[in-house]
DNA sequence: GATGAAAGACTTTCTTC
DNA sequence: GAAGAAAGTCTTTCATC
């Protein structure tokens, strides 16, 4: 995992479809060595999977919320895992350090059916309480920054 | 925007590696018309983009992190969005509804680097205040669900 | 809007360094 | 690990329905 990886990776994250020659000359490298690199990433897990990003709205999925999830038991097996899994509307969830115990991403065509899942998501085993944040509007969402030097900031 | 372009969008989402032949096969399409209502969609921008997904605790992006954002003003403004969007940590940033104005999602290699975000983040105008929550761990993260009828959960 | 086929481009493999 | 080239596959276009 040198800069050249991850300048691999930055490129194949801003656009997935090019040919393995413009990757090559991106990083300075031959579309043999692009590609022999771009297969390694795969093979060890560095790159999960290649992907389409879908705009939610062109979908009818226009409501996004964001639920944190109080709960009277640990909540961090797999039944409880599972049981967020098999609602579909959840996009992310994860469990969090705080007052909550886990933070789950919700997206549904309205509010009324945000409402639905909210229902689910109570039925839920050691589920004590919710609290619902509602988006208004996204700024950005955008992929993992893979190239910045992190200690820039200090 | 019919039941078979929410397939084709579901068959790419978990492989867009998929040749437009494979593709055509799952949703009973030649690989001809899967390939034009494919291009449409990313014409219509449906598809906004073909990516990868990358392992954050493979490129050293380990430490996850959401935090609310509170404000003494609107802060749905341009101003804002950019002073968000120049710090390349925070993965996400949405206006949101309720006691805080914004919520961003932010990866960092290490506890100390969020921090260093944090004091960043602190510093764009009319913040007034922060609330962190940390990832222990991410139960999943998924695509956008696009083909599951909303109307099931009621 | 879908199909099947042709032309061109790309991926994948292999040999060499 | 990188480069260059060959073989096979896929993308893209087009004529037809």
């Amino acid at each position: 995992m040198d800069d050249t990886d991850r300048a691999l990776l930055a490129e194949l994250q801003a656009d997935a479809t090019l040919p393995y020659s413009a990757l090559g000359k991106a990083v300075g490298l031959s579309a043999g060595s692009a590609h022999e690199r771009v297969r390694k990433l795969r093979e060890r897990g560095v790159i999960r999977r290649t992907t389409v990003d879908v705009d939610p709205a062109a979908v009818d999925r226009g409501v996004l919320a964001f639920v944190m999830l109080q709960s009277n038991a640990w909540m961090g097996d797999p039944p409880t895992r599972d049981a967020l899994a098999a609602i579909p509307e959840i996009q992310e969830a994860h469990i969090v350090a705080g007052s909550s115990s886990l933070l789950v991403k919700i997206r549904t065509p309205t509010t009324e059916q945000l409402q639905a899942v909210l229902r689910r998501v109570f039925d839920i085993d050691g589920v004590t309480g919710t609290e619902t944040i509602v988006v208004l509007e996204t700024f950005f969402e955008r992929p993992l920054n893979v190239t910045d030097d992190p200690d820039r900031a200090r």
